[in-house]
DNA sequence: CACTCTAGGTGTACGGCGTACACTTGTCAA
DNA sequence: TTGACAAGTGTACGCCGTACACCTAGAGTG
C-alpha cells in the first residue's frame, strides 16, 4: 500500500521531516495537516507512526537532547561543563523551538537521561558534594535555558522587524525617551552601535558562574 | 447595551479576568471563548475591548511587568538587585504562563521599559561600564528568566503526577536504572529524601551570580 | 497455489479554535 | 425627537487535532 514512488513512512522520517519543518517555518506552522502534506501523505497517516501531536514533541525533543555533546566524567570538569553548556546553546540555537519544550516533558528518553548523569557524574567527579553538585546543576541550567530563551525571543523576528517596529514607535519614543535615560544610554546607545554578538555575551555569564562553582567546589 | 445586571465591560475587566483565567486553569485554557464566556458575554464582544489575543497576551504581560520591583537607583545595588530578582521570581510564581512570553513581544509597555531602564540604572550608579551593564543584565535575566521556566516545568503537575510517572516507568527504570548511576544516587537519593526548596535554590545561584558581578564591577 | 491477516494509507466527520462581518440595541448630544 | 455611536450579538469561515470506518498491497501459512 505504499504510494508505490515514494520512500515509505516510518517513524524516524517523519521524527525528522517534524524537525526540519520546525527548524525552517517555526513550530507554530508545524501542524500535523502540514506536516502529512511534506510527506505527501493524508494527515491521518501520521497517527499509524506517532499516537498523537504530543508524543511527536516528545520525540522531536529527544533529537535535540541527542545533538548535545555530554561531559567527559573525570578529567578537567570545567572545561567539560563549558563545552556541554556552549553544545546546549548550539542546538537550541539549531532548534529554537525546542526551547521552553525540553524541561517540561514527562517522557525522558534515553538522550535526555544520559546527558543528565553525564553532569551529574561530571560534577561529583570534581569534587562536589552531592547537594552542591544539584546547586550546580539548577544554576547552570537555569542560565543555559534561560540564555536560549532569551535569544530566541530576540533574536530574529525581532531584528528583522526592528525597522518597522521603530518606526511605528518612534512618535511615541520621541515623547517618552526622556523617561527611560539609561535605556536610551546602554540601548540606544552602545548596543545600537558594537552590537550585540550572542555566543560572547553567553560566554561570558557562563565563565562567570563556572568561575563562582568552582570557588565554592569543596565548600558544601 | 450593558446587560442591566453586569457591570459592563472595559479592557481592564477583560485583561485580569484573562490573567485570572491563565493562573487558574492554564495559559491553554484561555481561549477567546471561555474568557467571554467567564464574563458572561458571547466570545465576539471581547473584540470590542481587545484588538485580538495577542494583545490581549500583550496586555497581560504588561500586568505581570507591573508586579515587579524596580530597584532603586543609588543605594546598595546588589540588595537591590536582590530584591528585584527575588520579585521577579515570584511574580513568575503566581503567573506562570508569563515565562517564555515576557522576553518576546515586540510590543514593550510603560511596565516593561520602566523596569529595564530602573535595572540598567542600578547598574550604572553602582560603578558598572555600559559594557559591563549589559553583561550584568544578559546574565541576571538568562538567569531568572531560566530559572521560572525550570520551576514552571517541573513544579506541580509534575510533582501530581509524580506518582504515576514513577509507576509507569518503574518497569523500565528496573533495567536501565544501572545506566544512570549518578542520577540515580542524586536524584533518587538526596533529592527525593530532602526534597527541592525553589526559592532557596533561586538564591543559590542569585547570589553566585551577583558575588561574581561585584568582583568584576570595576574591571569593564 | 489460494487464503487470510495485517500494517499502512485513505476519507469523512466532529468539536474547538480565532475572528471577519453584518446586525441590534441602549445612551446621550444636539 | 432624532440620529450617531459604543457595546453586545449571531452567523459563518477556515483552520486545528484526531476518532472511526474503510481499503488494499503484500507477506505468511496451509
Amino acid at each position: 500500500m505504499a504510494r508505490s514512488s515514494r520512500p515509505a513512512l516510518n517513524p524516524d522520517r517523519v521524527l525528522s521531516a517534524a524537525v526540519a519543518l520546525a527548524d525552517e517555518r517555526g513550530i507554530e506552522s508545524l501542524t500535523m495537516r502540514r506536516l502529512a502534506h511534506e510527506l505527501g501523505v493524508v494527515p491521518m497517516a501520521l497517527y499509524k507512526h506517532v499516537a498523537h501531536r504530543e508524543a511527536l514533541l516528545d520525540g522531536m525533543i529527544e533529537i535535540v537532547f541527542g545533538e548535545i555533546e555530554p561531559p567527559a566524567i573525570g578529567g578537567d570538569w570545567k572545561a567539560a561543563l563549558r563545552r556541554r553548556a556552549v553544545s546546549t546553546r548550539e542546538a537550541l540555537t539549531r532548534h529554537p523551538w525546542a526551547v521552553g519544550l525540553m524541561e517540561g516533558r514527562t517522557e525522558h528518553g534515553p538522550a535526555n537521561l544520559r546527558l543528565h548523569d553525564a553532569v551529574l557524574g561530571c560534577l561529583r567527579a570534581a569534587g562536589f558534594s552531592v547537594e552542591m553538585a544539584v546547586h550546580a546543576y539548577s544554576v547552570q541550567d537555569a542560565y543555559i535555558y534561560g540564555f536560549a530563551l532569551q535569544q530566541r525571543d530576540m533574536s530574529p523576528e525581532s531584528a528583522a522587524d526592528f525597522a518597522d517596529v521603530a518606526q511605528r514607535q518612534m512618535v511615541e519614543y520621541q515623547a517618552v525617551l526622556a523617561d527611560y535615560p539609561h535605556l536610551v544610554e546602554v540601548v540606544g546607545g552602545y548596543v545600537a552601535e558594537s552590537g550585540y554578538d550572542y555566543a560572547a555575551e553567553f560566554l561570558f555569564g557562563l565563565d562567570l558562574i563556572l568561575d563562582g562553582l568552582d570557588r565554592l567546589r569543596l565548600d558544601g
